[in-house]
DNA sequence: GCCGTTTTCGGCCCGACTGTTTTCAGTCG
């Protein structure tokens, strides 16, 4: 596979830190930030440009080009090798801790001989770091909760990072002569966010031995002391080898469910069954689809509706949230409408970030202005394909908007997000969140938490208090389909089911390669059995028209 | 290490927030 620009990016990051830890340049440090940051914002494949073209762009020179050159060609640098062997392994855990930089990283090395999330933890609860300059007591305690969060997601992975892992592996499985069928099963079928191993099902033919097959796949799947792993990400892959072709229906059925859905099922109906589905008839259950067998609720959620009627991605029509080279994005405006285009919508939702992300370079007025002529342009030219005129408004700490009234009138849609200060106590959360809810100008509530899985739990909020309001004031709530949120969680998908909810399925893509993790949207709302006449994006162009036309109205 | 030049080296750094300070450093988005 070649190399993205993402990853790039990710090793100058790494390289930056690096920097930090063991040069005291700290300017050589921050120009591989830069390079990061930089290599992160552009629109097309480096692999692909040549040394002097490199050079050209802002923040790259002469070394940098080189190394991207050397990246593109052996998956790493020569300097983030020699780095790398100069640093001790368990700093470079520590980097991942989010809330900890390189700066306080370095102090704890130094002045503490510190050098693994192990060690830090310990200095923590000895009360040792409290002496340390730049140190007291409120960063210790939230130093060991952030350890806490880092040991309980340490060896966990996003799902859309083990499915690609595991579509490698199954690639060489599925057509391989050994092999009489093969399916994956446990928590990769019930597509969890999150996940700890991939498991599959797997019927071979006589005589031929597994591990005799995984070895002609190194490219995927290792054989190491503790079992399989895939090559690239050393995520745990366990095998249910069968016997018998006869017992294949019983044991995806037993595979895949957690144990509170199985307990659901009589034990005798797994016997000689022919199919799942001939296995939820014996126990006169309806149907449940692999995403929702959690035993929660489902079987109460599907005695209401059809499995035909659960969203699919064939059902979505459009792309709502996304962002250009208006604010933060990688593609022009233009370039991700055509990509939304090609990929057979019918319209494109437009939502840069807004003034006070200015990390984010959101839009001052002037720009907005800008945006909507250039829009105007390209809907005469595209239509009718339609780009629709969106925000993603920051939510202020006071609750309030980012723009004043006579241009939050303007937009088509408003999608309201809280980016910063998200540290709030619950009491003051909910507020902040109501205030934006109850905005009529508010169309979507941007991902609610603003939670990023395995780096930081989102903040504390009413869940409930938060849906119930969305209900009353005719919010849509974003399922924000970004593999690292997810947000909001689908735990709480059939509690808003019940109130009447519009949810909205958003990739939040800043490159036109990202707006296809609408996918990752539509598993999580499978997962909590959302039906498809739920979902604001599967409507066509006229209804969603229709719809934001009411909402800004009042009239829904 | 990059950049922009008074072309050969000095300056580089958005702003909010937090927690540590007693005026600022570190981190994040």
């Amino acid at each position: 596979m070649p190399i993205t620009n993402r990853q790039i990016s990710k090793l100058f990051k790494l390289g930056a830190s690096l920097l930090e830890l063991n040069d005291d340049n700290q300017f050589k440090s921050r120009a591989y930030e830069n390079a990061a940051f930089a290599v992160r914002q552009f629109g097309e494949p480096l692999v692909n440009m040549t040394d002097a073209e490199l050079e050209k762009l802002p923040g790259i020179g002469k070394t940098l080009s080189n190394k991207i050159t050397q990246i593109a060609n052996t998956g790493s640098y020569e300097e983030l090798d020699r780095l790398l062997e100069l640093t001790p392994p368990g700093l470079i855990e520590l980097l991942r801790i989010k809330g900890l930089g390189a700066k306080k990283i370095k102090t704890l090395w130094m002045e503490a001989g510190i050098t693994s999330p192990e060690g830090l933890l310990q200095a923590c609860l000895d009360n040792r770091l409290v002496d340390i300059k730049g140190f007291g007591k409120k960063t210790q305690d939230s130093i060991i909760e952030l350890i806490h969060f880092f040991f309980e997601n340490k060896n966990r992975f996003l799902y859309a990072e083990a499915e690609s892992e595991m579509n490698e592996v199954l690639k060489h499985l599925e057509n391989h002569e050994s092999v009489e069928k093969i399916a994956y099963t446990g928590e990769m079928r019930r597509k969890m966010p999150v996940i700890d191993k991939i498991e599959f099902l797997i019927l071979l033919k006589k005589g031929k031995n597994l591990e005799d097959v995984l070895k002609e796949a190194e490219e995927s799947i290792t054989v190491s002391e503790d079992g399989y792993k895939t090559t690239y990400m050393d995520i745990p892959v366990f095998f249910w080898e069968l016997m018998k072709s006869e017992d294949w229906a019983e044991q995806l059925m037993r595979t895949t469910g957690n144990e509170k859905h199985l307990a659901l099922l009589s034990k005798d109906s797994f016997q000689k069954a022919q199919s799942e589905e001939d296995i939820y008839a014996k126990n006169n259950i309806p149907y449940i689809i692999p995403e929702m067998r959690e035993g929660r609720d489902e079987v109460e959620i599907m005695q209401g509706i059809k499995a035909e009627d659960i969203i699919k991605y064939e059902d979505l029509k459009g792309c709502v949230h996304n962002h250009s080279t208006y604010s933060d994005g990688a593609n022009t405006l233009q370039e991700m409408a055509l990509y939304c285009k090609g990929m057979g919508m019918q319209y494109f939702g437009i939502c840069d970030h807004s003034q006070t992300a200015v990390y984010a370079s959101g839009m001052k007025p002037y720009k907005v202005h800008e945006q909507w002529k250039e829009i105007d342009k390209l809907n005469a030219q595209l239509a009718p394909f339609k780009i629709f005129k969106g925000i993603e408004s920051d939510i202020l700490g006071t609750g309030a908007l980012d723009y004043e009234e006579d241009i939050l009138k303007q937009f088509d849609f408003v999608v309201a997000s809280v980016h910063s200060n998200i540290k709030m106590k619950e009491e003051d959360a909910n507020k902040r969140l109501l205030k934006a809810i109850e905005n009529p100008y508010t169309t979507i509530l941007g991902h609610m938490t603003a939670r990023l899985l395995l780096q930081r739990p989102g903040f504390p909020v009413d869940h409930k208090l938060i849906i119930d309001a969305c209900a009353a004031n005719n919010v849509v709530i974003e399922i924000n389909a970004d593999p690292h949120r997810l947000d909001m969680d689908w735990h709480w998908y059939s509690y808003a089911m019940s109130k009447n909810i519009m949810f909205s399925i958003n990739p939040d893509s800043h490159e036109t390669g990202t707006m296809a993790n609408m996918y990752f949207g539509v598993c999580v709302a499978r997962k909590g059995g959302i039906t498809n006449n739920r979902v604001l994006n599967t409507f066509t162009l006229e209804q969603i028209e229709d719809y934001f036309n009411r909402k800004k109205a009042g009239t829904l």
